[in-house]
DNA sequence: CACGGAAAAA
DNA sequence: TTTTTCCGTG
């Protein structure tokens, strides 16, 4: 599909992610969006860069570079006008145990995403998709658990 | 700011 | 069950 093995310079503009990568099916009685999808969604787009982005060098670390504006949009998305970044971040922490995020101590603001956890609670088990509907840089990152620069154990 | 307990809301 | 709200602690 694509080149080789791209290094982690990744995760920059261009590369999407695969919608099937954050379709979550597990959500809460209905099918309200959650957090960590809202986050990806504003993510992937450029208008929102200067809101939050990607951290160069680690895969799957953002930054939320203006938290009142991440909380207003996710307020209005949710229809919460009081959401804050305060309660934000409550809900980001509570996917701490979830093991979907973790902190990165020490940065303000930033987060970092547990990709092989994502493709796991939306692919159970080893119903992967066929690599060739994937990116090869972020299918590389989901499947060593978005650390491992090039990979080549990928090939089984 | 970041964390996590509690309880309420959805 | 996930998220919102509130809040004491470091």
């Amino acid at each position: 599909v694509l080149s080789t093995c791209v290094p982690l310079e990744v995760p920059q503009s261009g590369l999407a992610f695969p919608d099937w990568a954050y379709k979550a099916e597990s959500s809460p009685g209905s099918r309200q969006i959650q957090l960590w999808h809202f986050i990806l969604e504003l993510l992937q787009k450029e208008e929102f860069r200067h809101v939050i982005a990607w951290q160069q060098g680690e895969y799957g670390e953002f930054v939320i570079k203006d938290p009142d504006e991440v909380a207003r949009l996710w307020g209005r998305r949710k229809s919460k006008p009081q959401m804050n970044y305060d309660k934000l971040s409550r809900a980001l922490r509570y996917y701490y145990n979830k093991r979907i995020l973790h902190k990165t101590k020490g940065k303000r603001f930033t987060y970092k995403f547990n990709f092989s956890k994502l493709i796991f609670v939306n692919y159970p088990l080893w119903d992967v998709p066929p690599s060739g509907q994937i990116r090869a840089p972020l299918f590389q990152a989901l499947q060593t658990g978005g650390n491992s620069p090039c990979p080549e154990e990928l090939a089984v």
